[in-house]
DNA sequence: CATTGTTTGTACCGGTTAGTTCATATTAAG
DNA sequence: CTTAATATGAACTAACCGGTACAAACAATG
């Protein structure tokens, strides 16, 4: 049928040689259900039976892929921080003075993490499993790397320019802006349960994250720590 | 009937030594066991076998006082709940000039979640869970609701002293501290396996602590706070 | 053609796990 | 004494679920 046409176009495209058979495209279906099952469900609450039923392919293919579920499950979580960093990459800080570039840099994290929840669910879930899985690709850790460079090249340009606070250090500020952006998505469910949804409105949320741009910029520039011994810079 | 909630309590409270039969032992043991084993675990994780073997008494009576999985689950975030906010019900922050009280209850909640891993973790899995069984628990935010409360009544005092800014309101405030406090630990293991453990060390998590208080200060004071001290650039 | 890798589908297995049943016994309260 | 609540413990089950076996193709390469 039509399908076959289909999937030649697409297997050219996807680097797959020509070939009417698609693996890359097999895996990413799967992936990318395993992605919601996983987000959705947790580790062990997921199941390989529901995942294969919603791919085109069948459960045979995951376990000719991805050998198990503990591997299916690492794919999943190191594909998420990819495309995740992926799409972080497109901010163009340089352009700008460097207050402006730090509001924009924390109202973007604060409004890609908001729009990446099953990102951050994979990384909640993660957490409940104290990183084990993380902590054996190490390849993660590189696709990271990025996201700390970008902060540490504004920063110095900012102390620089005399406009940020010497002391702060770069790993303290992404800690910071990733902590508030986080935990808005995180915990959303129980804070909004014991306090209300009022934060997690559309103008609840637009507020919250303008509060937090301010928070990043107070903490980072403003006077000097007045507990030090000297005000002056 | 009252009579024997009244007997049952003072028999727990004086230690029980003839008392044979005390339920609310019984139960207390099987929370707290229970209580590592989700918290370890997660939901769908945990094992019923495993937590009875862990606990003095047998499944059976975990099903005798909890009815199922989820009931037992249910209780111990409520459990969890409880316990922290009674905690933290200590703190004096009356006592305190605005400025210093708000110093002192941002240091006191970082600190504190650092110690209470396990019921970070309860909060973790429950947001997993999308806070699913603290909604059917509306006893649940009635025991957070002075925490709120605590947090209205220094920063109304520290408006009134015009040492706050106006326009914090207490659901952001609190949100922030809780933001921070609970980041840290909730996302250790990810954040430590991609961009180092330094921040978690001793010396480490001191700083961290003191820069979030820091945080916490620069956002609600008045940026001519420190005008006093001659600190203005 | 031979080889190797890809794909599908179904049926099944063996272990695990939440939850139950039964049989029994002790204690506290009225 | 009677009754109901509180225990104990082991055997059981019914379902679930991760993973495999088997059988049979199809596609690309050399």
């Amino acid at each position: 049928m039509m399908d076959v046409t289909d999937r030649d176009a697409e297997g050219a495209a996807a680097g797959g040689k020509g070939r009417k058979r698609d693996p890359e495209a097999v895996k990413a279906d799967i992936l990318s259900v395993a992605e919601s099952e996983f987000a959705a469900n947790g580790l062990s609450g997921a199941r390989i039976d529901d995942i294969a039923a919603k791919t085109r392919t069948s459960k045979r293919m995951i376990y000719y892929y991805f050998g198990d579920k503990n591997g299916l499950y690492r794919m999943v979580l190191e594909e998420a921080y990819r495309k995740v960093r992926l799409e972080e990459a497109d901010l163009h800080l340089d352009d700008l003075e460097p207050v402006e570039a730090l509001r924009r840099l924390a109202a973007f994290t604060f409004e890609h993490h908001r729009r990446s929840e099953s990102f951050i669910r994979m990384v909640m879930i993660e957490n409940v499993h104290n990183g084990a899985f993380l902590g054996k690709s190490p390849n993660i850790a590189a696709v990271n790397r990025p996201a700390i460079e970008r902060v540490a090249a504004l920063l110095e340009r900012g102390k620089r320019a005399g406009v940020f606070r010497p002391e702060i250090t770069p790993l303290t500020l992404h800690w910071l802006i990733s902590a508030l952006s986080y935990f808005n998505v995180s915990n959303r469910h129980t804070f909004g349960a014991i306090f209300g949804p009022g934060l997690w409105s559309e103008s609840g949320q637009a507020e919250l994250g303008a509060e937090c741009v301010e928070m990043v910029l107070r903490y980072v520039t403003g006077p000097l720590d007045c507990s030090d011994a000297g005000c002056l810079g």
